[in-house]
DNA sequence: AAAGTGACCTATT
DNA sequence: GAATAGGCCACTT
């Protein structure tokens, strides 16, 4: 419960307009190599949580999507569009534009991917 | 308590 | 690009 709450306080840190990957959520929560972790945890937020979930993707740059979610997806992106994120014709963000670069001064894990 | 599951990631064909 | 394989760990049953 406590990681859970980890990882809902660093999405909450994502900026409007902006989104994160799930590894990227992962990193500057401490976790490293658990981004599916991340993942579980979104799957397990309550509608009514104080959390952007939508700003959170997969590292293509594109909305998971899952059997469970049904429509989800596609409100996750509509959600995302009215923020100003633009996808292409793939269906995936332009990275350069939209990612979120965090302050490395509040996240100084944030550069320790190496093992 | 052991086994199954999952909004993922990276490296390799 | 696309498909495959291996790794990761919290949570549920």
């Amino acid at each position: 419960m406590n990681t859970y709450k980890q990882i809902y306080e660093t999405v909450k840190r994502v900026p409007y307009g902006k989104v994160a990957t799930y590894g990227q959520i992962a990193n500057l929560t401490g976790m490293q190599r658990k981004a599916r972790v991340v993942g579980y945890a979104l799957f397990r937020v309550a509608p009514d949580a104080d959390v952007p979930w939508h700003r959170v993707i997969n590292a293509k740059g594109e909305i998971s999507e899952s059997p469970f979610r049904e429509g989800n997806d596609y409100l996750q992106r509509s959600l995302l569009e009215s923020e100003g994120v633009e996808f292409n014709q793939s269906g995936r963000v332009n990275f350069k534009q939209c990612q979120w670069q965090p302050n490395p001064e509040e996240f100084p894990q944030f550069e320790i991917p190496s093992i």
